[in-house]
DNA sequence: TTAAACTTTCAGTAAATTTTGAAAGTTTAA
DNA sequence: TTAAACTTTCAAAATTTACTGAAAGTTTAA
């Protein structure tokens, strides 16, 4: 296979990935072409490399800049902004843990804990089912949570990091 | 709050953390009605409590079979089918987890092999990088692979079992 | 200044996904 | 059998989400 069919490939499969678990399409690879480059890549190259506008380019950019994934570059002596990925595995799934869970999990979170507190007639079965679902995964999400904390601050511990270690 | 509105709060909020993590809303919320309901519910009763179709309700409730969420019953003496969720968050997890990395991961696990022995010129700036960002990320997902399946198979195992008991 | 080079915005359009509902299919009891 | 009770299918419609492109905005160098 040539390297830039390689390329192709790999930029569709992250984008079908990324859309699979909720992140656009676009954006995954947009994500995708700039891990697979060497030098950062203008605006304009992205657009062309991917057919897209200049809009969308644009707005999907900031977006990863946003994310955390993606960074400015200026070269000395020119006008135009370069963009460049994170190419580090495991900051990126760190990032992207990061974000989601402050973006999706918190509010939910928020949510189960009102939820947990509702009172109501313990003899009645659907109150005690609703009760002892909500509390269950108010559990699993709180310590879903808890550990991702953990695993985003503490990755030097020497627990985690041991883990850690397994998948670098 | 009323039960009532609890529930009605709880489906909302399940609604949406699915949609945002690429599984759809009514699916979500078909599950959700059926964790915090005690009885096993018909699809009329479903249909009118979420104010869908019949169609759509049938479809959802065939998907979360086929995720292995909810289950079929039948109540002697009538012709009606009832539904009901497993209500143990610790399988919904483990059946979420399964489906989607045998749906969503795998796939994408072939691919990345396959691009991770593309050949090129190992002088060549963007050979390299496409090389390397490719197998780390292969290696990644690997591991989320593996780590996956150890959970699933191997839950009862000294050392995921010590971890889980955390999350239970 | 000012005009060229570049970036951002956003209303309108397009594409993808989800939902509907009526018709077709299936099962059961009499 | 057959007809009532129930389930499934799927083309068309509705909804949601993403994208375009031209216009407005910003920055820089002369």
């Amino acid at each position: 296979m040539e390297l830039a069919a390689a390329k192709q490939k790999f930029i569709e499969a992250w984008g079908k990935l990324g859309s699979e678990w909720g992140i656009n399409r676009t954006m995954a690879q947009v994500h995708a072409l700039l891990l697979v480059s060497h030098e950062a890549l203008t605006t304009e190259q992205i657009m062309k490399d991917l057919s897209i506008s200049r809009g969308n380019a644009n707005m999907t950019l900031r977006d990863l800049i946003g994310w955390g994934l993606v960074e400015k570059q200026h070269k000395a002596g020119e006008r135009k902004e370069y963009f460049y990925a994170d190419k580090d595995t495991w900051n990126i799934a760190r990032q992207v843990a990061k974000e989601r869970r402050k973006r999706e999990l918190d509010p939910v979170l928020k949510i189960l804990d009102e939820l947990s507190n509702v009172e109501g007639d313990v003899k009645d079965p659907e109150f005690k089912t609703f009760s002892k679902s909500v509390k269950d995964i108010n559990k699993l999400a709180k310590n879903v949570d808890k550990t991702l904390d953990t695993m985003l601050k503490a990755e030097e511990s020497w627990f985690w990091g041991s883990i850690f270690k397994i998948f670098k």
